[in-house]
DNA sequence: CGTTACGTTGAACGTATTCAATTTGCGTGG
DNA sequence: CCACGCAAATTGAATACGTTCAACGTAACG
C-alpha cells in the first residue's frame, strides 16, 4: 500500500489501521457495530475515505449507484426534486449514519446528497459489501438493522408531516437532533443547527417563516434559547409534551411538572415509547 | 409432511409444491424473484400461509418481531399511533408486497397491520430467512432491493406530505395505485379502492372531507369517474400533470394536449422519471 | 324498513403561507 | 476600523388552503 497522501503524517509507521474502522469513534454506531477485530479488518479493506467540501455534492439524483457512504465527519442533507424543481429534504445525516440505501433497488441514486459542513465519508463499494455478507453474518445482520432503522426514521418523518402542527413538528425536530447528538456523546441540550431555517422548514413541510415563528414562540416560553444556529434546550420535557401533542398551550410550559410522557433515556439502545411513536428517531 | 388440512383438496396428490412460491402468481414481484427452481423450493420450506380476516390484525405495535409477511391475497394498511391516540397510515400493501421490515432493528413491530379485505399472507420466519441468505446470494440481493424499494416508497410519501397540495396528493395516490395494479396484471384505469375515504385522507395528510372534495373536483373535470369505491381513470395524463404540479387549473384538464410529462410505462421494470421524482412508487 | 357506517356538501373558521419590509450577522474592501 | 453588500433570519399583515362543524345523502344489512 502506498504511503499516506496526507501531509503532516505524524510518523512513517502510520498504516492502514490508524485510519481503520477499529480506530474510528463511530464504530459503535456505524456499520462495524458488533464485529470482532478480524471482521473489522476485512471490512476496512474495502473502504476508502473521501472528503466532501461544504455545499458540494456527495452524489446526485440519477448517478449510478456504486457505493454506500458512511458519514465520518460533518453533516449532510438529502433531498428529492420534482418536475417543477421543488425540493423535499428527506433527512439530515450526521456521523456514523449511512447514505445511499435508497439507490440499491434501482441502481441509481434517488436523491441529491449535499454536505452541510466540510465533511468526510467512508466510501463502501456495495458489491464488495454484499460479498462480505456471505462470510460475515454479523455484518449482514447489522446491515439489515441499519436499513430497518432507515425505514423507521422515514416513518417518523411521515408521522411528523402527516399528523402534526408546526409547533409539534419543530419540537420533534429538536428532540430528534438532541437524541442523535447524545448518542454520539455530545450534549443533548446544546448543539448547533447545521442547516438553514429554510432547510428546516423544507424538511418539516413548513416555510422558513413558520420555523422562525416557532423559534420565537418557544424562546418566549423559555423552552429553548437560540442565537443564530446555536440551540440550547432549556426544557426538554416541555419539548416532549409539545411534540406529543399533549401540551395545552394554556399551561405555562416553563413550569416543570410530572408528565404522562416518560422521560426518554438518551443513551439506551432500547427503544422508548416516544421513539416507537415516531417522535424520536 | 402431513396431508393438506384444507377441505376440498382436489386430489390426494396435492402436495407442498401446489401451494409453493413456484406456483404463486406473485413470484415475479415477491421475494422469490430471480431464484431458480431449487432455490425457490428451499425458500418454500420455511414459509407457511395464514389467513387474515378483514379488519383483523396481522400484527400490532409492540408485538415481538418473528417474521416478515408477504401479502398473497388481499390488502393491508399499516399505521403508527402517537400518544394522543392519533393514527398515521404509512402505506397500503397489496399482493406480492412485504410487511414488517421496519421491525427488524428493534425486534418489535412498529406499526399495526390491518387487513382491508379477507386476506392471506405468507409467513416468513426472519431468522430462517437470514440463514438462507448465506447459501442463496440471489435471495439476499433481492431482499436488499425490496428493502431499498420500501425506503424509496416512503420517500415518495414524504414528498407527497411535504410538498403537495391536496389535489396533487390525491392524484399521486391514484397514480400510485394504478401503477401497482398494472404491475400485477390488472387494469391501470379501473380498480377498486379497498380503504375508506378516511383512510385515504389519513394517509395523505388530509381529512376525509378534503378527499371527498378532490374526488368531486376531478369528476367534474372528467379526469376520473368514481362510484363508491370503484374508480375509473379517464385521463391519466391529466392526473400525471396534476401530481407533477404543472397543471394550471385554468387550463381545461379534459383537453388532451402534448405535455412535458413523459407518459410512463406501466409495465417497465425500469424506473421512469416520475417514479424517480416520487410521484410514483 | 329502520339502523348504522360511510360518504358528500356547505359555511365558518384557523393555521400556515405568501408577500413585503426590516433586522442581523458576516465577509470584503475602502 | 468602518462602510458596504449580501445572505440569512425575523416580523407583520393579508391571503389561501384545508379543517372543522354540521347537516344531509346513500348504500348495505339486519
Amino acid at each position: 500500500m502506498a504511503k499516506s497522501l496526507q501531509p503532516h503524517s505524524s510518523s512513517g509507521v502510520e498504516n492502514s489501521v490508524a485510519r481503520s474502522c477499529s480506530a474510528c469513534s463511530m464504530r459503535q454506531i456505524c456499520l462495524p457495530t458488533g464485529l470482532n477485530e478480524l471482521e473489522t479488518r476485512l471490512l476496512d479493506q474495502i473502504i476508502v475515505r473521501k472528503k466532501i467540501a461544504r455545499d458540494s455534492y456527495l452524489y446526485r439524483i440519477g448517478d449510478p449507484f456504486t457505493s454506500l457512504y458512511a458519514v465520518r465527519v460533518g453533516h449532510f442533507k438529502t433531498y428529492q426534486e420534482n418536475l417543477a424543481g421543488d425540493r423535499q429534504i428527506n433527512g439530515f445525516q450526521m456521523s456514523g449514519e449511512l447514505l445511499g440505501m435508497d439507490a440499491i433497488s434501482s441502481a441509481r441514486h434517488q436523491c441529491d446528497a449535499v454536505a452541510l459542513d466540510d465533511s468526510e465519508v467512508c466510501v463502501i463499494p456495495y458489491p464488495q459489501l454484499e460479498s462480505l455478507f456471505t462470510e460475515m453474518p454479523m455484518l449482514m445482520r447489522h446491515f439489515h438493522r441499519v436499513m430497518s432503522e432507515e425505514i423507521m426514521g422515514e416513518q417518523n418523518v411521515i408521522m411528523i408531516l402527516g399528523n402534526m402542527y408546526a409547533e409539534q413538528r419543530f419540537a420533534a425536530f429538536l428532540i430528534n437532533l438532541s437524541r442523535r447528538y447524545a448518542l454520539r456523546g455530545y450534549s443533548p441540550t446544546r448543539f448547533q443547527l447545521r442547516m438553514t431555517r429554510e432547510d428546516i422548514g423544507n424538511y418539516l413541510g413548513l416555510t422558513m417563516e413558520s420555523v422562525s415563528r416557532m423559534i420565537a414562540k418557544m424562546r418566549k416560553e423559555g423552552i429553548i434559547e437560540v442565537r443564530q444556529r446555536d440551540v440550547e434546550v432549556l426544557n426538554l420535557s416541555a419539548l416532549n409534551r409539545i411534540a406529543a401533542g399533549i401540551d395545552s398551550s394554556s399551561l405555562h410550559a416553563s413550569v416543570e411538572m410530572p408528565s404522562v410522557v416518560t422521560e426518554y433515556n438518551y443513551l439506551s439502545p432500547q427503544l422508548t415509547h416516544l421513539q416507537r411513536l415516531g417522535i424520536l428517531k
